[in-house]
DNA sequence: TTCACTACATTGCTATGCAAGGTAGTTTAT
DNA sequence: ATAAACTACCTTGCATAGCAATGTAGTGAA
């Protein structure tokens, strides 16, 4: 997978899935695993970056499989973020579609 | 705009519009900017390179409105290139909204 | 002759994702 | 018991791409 592509999209990723309910890491990996590759060592930074800028909190929760997990809870601010880069990704993408499509009606 | 989304995307852009036929790096510019922000200093380092690697040709034209243009044409190389990296986009676009609709139902 | 536009180009900076590595706890198989 | 596999956390150094700022040069209009 191209990996220039996911540079900011990640991020995005990262806070849909929290605004449908708190995760840890590990979990956040595993979900969105399913769509688009992604590595431990691009999840963890990123989470440490938004909750160091207000936009996650943070709490540990024993584990009976593993070590103690920290899961992130998202915040007001988070979610008002969330909503700004969500609108962003999808005017961008109907930007790219239009550049990438304005040749297909002259063939 | 947020310069992330854009990693990447700007390559597919070039060869898209290259695709539909040739065009010199400003004109490109002019072309980009009617969807997507982007600036000189992005385009022409990136041109460089597709032509390194072998995907475009150039070539000189007069001008009579300014110095003269350097064309570029997509290489048969260069088309293979592009409907790969298309279709890495669609599918990686694809995956995303999965990823950022995954919650939608829910609520 | 100065401004605006066309058209090329480069340099240094910034941001993000990744591979590779590490630590620890739990579970299963040998 | 002990090795392997999985869960779960984390960090460091590297590669990459886009941008602002800046520069050169030609054309045309005020």
């Amino acid at each position: 997978m191209n990996i220039q592509f996911k540079k900011g999209v990640l991020e995005l990723c990262v806070f849909a899935i929290l605004e449908d309910g708190d995760c840890y890491g590990y979990e956040l990996v595993n979900k969105i695993s399913e769509n688009i590759t992604i590595s431990e060592g691009t999840i963890y930074p990123l989470l440490r970056r938004l909750t160091k800028e207000g936009y996650f909190t943070t709490y540990l929760v024993e584990s009976s499989e593993g070590p103690p997990r920290k899961y992130y809870k998202i915040t007001d601010e988070g979610l008002e973020v969330y909503k700004n880069l969500k609108n962003q990704w999808l005017s961008f993408v109907e930007g790219v579609n239009h550049v990438i499509e304005r040749g297909d009606n002259l063939e």
